[in-house]
DNA sequence: GTCTATATCGGGATAGAC
DNA sequence: GTCTATCCCGATATAGAC
């Protein structure tokens, strides 16, 4: 299906503009906090019109966390073969470039805890996934010996992703007095034992 | 001056009641996500009733984080004395016998990363203060040769907290696959070394 | 595709009787 | 202290003209 052209082209426009304007409103005030009004105002169109493309805002919030999720992968994506602790140290970096991503992830994820949010499934099955990812790569590290003796793969995934998230909600609050990725590779390098034929 | 007796008797207990049924609909919904109406209808009161006692929704907010800070600290106060290891166990396994204590924190500490959130002050300063203090406890035990080398007692701390509230939003969502205190237990266990004279 | 106009609802806040 | 009634606003959503 082709999208660049035809009579579908200014629709696909229209919906980019809106996506990343809604992608903004919903990074600082969270989905309860912000309004289609307003996301129609910073997009520049009227609010019938921002309905006429998206019919509800729930419908909205979804398309706007998909979309940041194919760009995350594809971002990575080209990152593939590097080792497990360069590679989450990469994608926390790569996530720090990009404004308002580290809020969005933060404020919603926090916001859809409650089952009735239209957000929720979405961040209860990117946990899951996230922890079962991370999980396989500790224990690839563990059965190459380079794991430190007593650390559980299953735990250590979790505890890099609550690290991570945990530290950037500080750092919404204080970015001169925390720095994320430090304590992201200070916890990596407590963990992982350095590859033995790099010494 | 007195409270519990005297023309004010019936109003704090009304208070009372309410901030208990607004405690618990923030924990659920959010700032935001909750309405005064609903709080109302839960303290079995008018909504005009509410607003006598707590004139806007913010005030109730403030009361409400206060409140509970009160709580807390009475309970941490009868367990001074404690290891930093276990009295920042101790501390974290208390907090999960609270119903919606934990909802509470993540939720709201998220929502109020805004500046204009009206709880973003108290949030602010909290982390600061928990840092500090951590901080300094991170100090005194690197000071007693108790710190594994390369521990750093800032980042240290930073990561303490970030870890905690992190494990603990992923509890929200997956009580049965994320055990908070062992993750928090295992971290502690990789940066502090035991107690020499304990061997 | 885009707009104006409006429907409908729920929010916080206020007035005033009892 | 507590209520009913109401105001005013802003929210999502819909109808229909252009």
């Amino acid at each position: 299906m082709r999208t660049r052209r035809g009579p579908y082209a200014k629709s696909a426009e229209r919906r980019q503009q809106i996506v990343e304007q809604a992608y903004r409103a919903f990074a600082t005030r969270g989905y309860h906090g912000s309004s289609l009004r307003e996301i129609a105002a910073a997009s520049g169109i009227s609010l019938s019109n921002l309905q006429h493309h998206f019919a509800t805002k729930e419908e909205l919030l979804v398309t706007v966390l998909t979309r940041r999720d194919e760009q995350g992968h594809g971002a990575v994506s080209g990152r593939q073969g590097l080792p497990f602790r360069e590679h989450v140290l990469a994608q926390a970096a790569a996530n720090e470039g990009v404004p308002g991503l580290i809020a969005l992830y933060s404020i919603l994820s926090a916001e859809a805890v409650t089952q009735e949010h239209p957000g929720h499934a979405y961040f209860a099955e990117r946990y899951e996934a996230l922890r079962e990812e991370y999980e396989a790569e500790f224990s690839t590290l563990r059965a190459q010996g380079r794991l430190r003796p007593g650390v559980e793969p299953a735990l250590a995934a979790t505890t890099v992703i609550a690290l991570w998230e945990g530290v950037q909600l500080q750092w919404l609050y204080a970015p001169d007095r925390v720095d994320a990725g430090a304590a992201l590779r200070a916890y990596l390098d407590l963990v992982i034992v350095p590859q033995a034929d790099a010494l």
